[in-house]
DNA sequence: AGCACGCCGACT
DNA sequence: GTCGGCGTGCTC
């Protein structure tokens, strides 16, 4: 018997595999790709993933160890699953170990075994005279369990997570238990397949000749890879065509996958999927524990969920018989991780779409200028949805030119004006603002000290209610000093103005309206977004005062008042998708708020109401701007037309980073050019010093091996210890 | 990323 | 004398 060797992916940020030996004892059954070990590696014991099977050696024999044993549980990785992560690794050109980590469960990276108690559901008791007496009961007196009661009733058999989701509490569930309404049964883990009642046929709508059109043009082409861009605003019913398309996809006995932004998967959202397909749905969100991601990632490779529905780390998710994948919201900022492994939710889910040969199919009111780009040049099909006639909610958008008004505290006289009428009228009114806080910073009057972060020289944000100043960019706190540490004054003010500071003002000029803030601040604690955001509905409060947060998701049926204070950041910005973002976060809310009778109205606070893009928006709306705005960046030569990579560096010590980066500028590149490097917007940053570089090229292609290129340099580089680096593949944002 | 090893400063 | 600070280097 010669001797095997394996290659295995190791939980470490090396861009590696490693070799291992399978001693006789431990090579039956023959071991698979995508198998997990356990290895010895240094001085620990992890768990790696195996790449091949049947390696040749290509290390120093000597030095190869031995595996230390096979996880034999029901675990492991399918074949196609590994290779769609190595192909994500390789596209980030990112540590293949550690793509692996953050793929899979938490549990599925530790050594204990995993003890899995069986997947169980809720299911309604056959009716009974006394269950009919308790029903017509809680129908008037309980209405919220009587409602957990019909929905329940109405499938066979769902789960706690789904339940949760939907908004029920444990105590309401254990009400109708003790009721003897409902039982907890052990699911029958099976294969999904399609039957007469999974579909609710009354719940389906009547599809109009643009939607007809687009479900056929995904159904006619289930086995083979399409890109489908359909751009369509609030309420043009892009989610009916999501679903008659997944009814042909599951009548296939096909399983489907949703991504949604961070913040999408609402109640409202799993009970549109809920009402209409009666198939087990398994979910993937930030709500989940450990246990839950495990039995929704089993769920889903065994095939018997048949939705899977996620933020973007779904797309890891090992569906075993995957036939389309849907992207919503897909220009939504929340698809793409900003640390450690940067890849995009939905670049990846096109990469997987085609890796199996299903279509993908990507939703926004608006759309990226990169999805919007590859629909325009054929690249994606292009589906337009347009507003029915009659029906139409499209908010108007007014600009106020600050030159021209009396501000105080950041609000015009116009702006106060109609917030005071529409408060008359009994409707709510929701101002944007982007900066939490009292006041970004906070001045002496006299000498013109100001108080600024050591580590990072950006200002303290004063927040008042707390007395504390605290950096935003590190989370360092300190004290408000009673007086000038520079002149000694006790003149010290505030500077500028924030959410904290307008909801004050505010509630100084509106007395008689109950005024809520909705900010990372005002949300830190679990469930209190949600519960503010309930309050917002029942109409607790009228003046909503929040950061972007408030943008996303959420609909505000009665807000038919929106303001945004300060749009001009976003104007100037050096981060050429600044405007891109201000234009679709307009959109967003002025698509949210109001509804068919009370339609929503936005109001845009600017000190340069003729700026082209600005007049372009407001004026001919967002694919227009979107048109302007892309020929710019064709002339500019920027994304989409080329294609970036951002190498990062950072140090202890404020030369190195500039001077490894600049090293490495010294070799050019066939095909790429080289940009920087710069310091980083915020050169200084929790005591570390950061630059960054910028890669460009005219084909992903060219980019793809020009960074290769680059990263051959870096092992042998003089700076190699003094620095550390970080790669992000088409960047988005260049703040950080 | 961990973790060991190693070389300096302040304490039972 | 040793405990422990974190710089440096290695992991099949």
């Amino acid at each position: 018997m010669p001797e095997q060797y394996i290659q295995v992916a190791i939980p470490v940020p090396m861009r590696q595999l490693f070799t291992y030996q399978v001693p006789e004892p431990l090579s039956h059954p023959s071991i698979k790709v995508g198998e997990r070990v356990a290895v010895p590696f240094g001085s620990r014991k992890v768990i790696g993933i195996v790449i091949d099977a049947q390696a040749p050696c290509n290390f120093e024999r000597s030095k190869i160890k031995s595996i230390a044993g096979r996880l034999n549980d029901n675990f492991n990785l399918s074949q196609s699953l590994v290779s769609f992560l190595q192909l994500c690794a390789h596209y980030y050109h990112h540590p293949v170990g550690d793509v692996f980590q953050q793929a899979l469960p938490i549990l599925l990276r530790k050594i204990e075994n995993i003890t899995l108690s069986p997947p169980m559901v809720w299911q309604a008791q056959s009716p009974t005279e006394d269950s009919a007496d308790m029903l017509a009961k809680l129908a008037t007196k309980a209405a919220k369990q009587y409602a957990l009661y019909q929905i329940i009733n109405s499938r066979n058999g769902i789960s706690w997570v789904e339940l949760r989701t939907l908004g029920y509490s444990k105590a309401q569930l254990n009400a109708l238990h003790s009721k003897a309404l409902i039982s907890e049964e052990e699911q029958i883990v099976s294969q999904f397949t399609w039957q007469e009642h999974t579909l609710n046929e009354a719940d389906k709508l009547v599809l109009s000749s643009e939607q007809a059109i687009i479900v056929s043009a995904i159904n006619n082409a289930l086995s083979s890879f399409s890109c489908h861009l359909i751009d369509g605003v609030t309420g043009s019913g892009k989610t009916e065509v999501y679903l008659q398309a997944m009814e042909e996809v599951l009548a296939n006995n096909k399983q489907v996958l949703v991504i949604v932004p961070e913040i999408g998967l609402t109640p409202q959202t799993l009970s549109r999927f809920e009402q209409r397909f009666n198939v087990p749905i398994a979910l993937h969100h930030s709500g989940l524990n450990d246990k839950e991601r495990l039995a929704t990632w089993l769920s889903a490779q065994q095939g018997s969920a048949a939705i899977v529905i996620g933020t973007r780390s779904a797309i890891f998710t090992p569906l075993h018989h995957l036939g389309l994948i849907i992207i919503d919201e897909e220009h939504d900022s929340s698809l793409k991780q900003q640390d450690s492994f940067r890849y995009h939710g939905r670049d990846m889910a096109i990469l997987r779409a085609r890796q199996l040969n299903i279509p993908i199919v990507l939703g926004s009111a608006t759309p990226s200028f990169e999805s919007l780009q590859n629909a325009l040049s054929g690249k994606y099909s292009y589906h337009q949805l347009h507003n029915r006639a009659g029906k139409s909610i499209k908010a108007k958008i007014a600009l106020i030119d600050m030159n021209q008004q009396q501000v105080e505290f950041g609000l015009s006289g116009t702006l106060k004006h109609e917030i005071k009428q529409t408060l008359a009228r009994g409707e709510q009114v929701l101002l944007f603002l982007n900066r939490r806080g009292y006041a970004p910073a906070i001045n002496c009057q006299e000498c013109h000290w100001l108080a600024q972060c050591q580590r990072c020289d950006k200002s303290y944000t004063l927040h008042q209610k707390q007395q504390l100043l605290i950096c935003h960019h590190c989370g360092s706190q300190r004290r408000i000093p009673p007086q000038c540490p520079h002149c000694g004054s006790v003149r010290i003010a505030p500077l500028g103005q924030g959410t904290e500071q307008l909801e004050s003002r505010l509630e100084d000029l509106f007395p008689e309206s109950s005024i809520v803030r909705i900010d990372r601040d005002s949300t830190r604690k679990k469930g209190e977004l949600a519960k503010l955001l309930q309050e917002v509905t029942d109409k607790k409060h009228q003046l909503l005062v929040g950061t972007q947060m408030l943008a996303k998701g959420h609909h505000f049926p009665d807000v038919t008042l929106v303001a945004v204070l300060d749009v001009d950041g976003a104007l100037f910005s050096f981060d050429f998708r600044a405007s891109e973002q201000m234009a679709q976060l307009l959109i967003q809310v002025a698509g949210r708020a109001g509804r068919a009778s009370k339609p929503g109205r936005v109001l845009v606070q600017s000190n340069y109401v003729d700026h082209p893009l600005l007049q372009d928006l407001v004026h001919n709306g967002y694919h227009h701007f979107a048109h302007q705005a892309l020929s710019e960046r064709k002339q500019a030569r920027l994304p989409p037309f080329t294609f970036q990579a951002l190498l990062r560096a950072d140090a202890n010590y404020p030369s190195y980073p500039e001077k490894f980066l600049r090293a490495l500028t010294q070799h050019p590149i066939e095909n790429c050019e080289f940009a920087g490097p710069v310091p980083a917007a915020m050169e200084k940053k929790a005591g570390k010093f950061r630059y960054h570089l910028i890669i460009q090229a005219k084909s992903r292609k060219a980019l793809h091996h020009g960074i290769l290129q680059l990263l051959a340099q870096i092992p042998n580089n003089e700076w190699q210890g003094k620095i550390r680096w970080s790669l992000d593949i088409d960047p988005i944002d260049l703040n950080w």
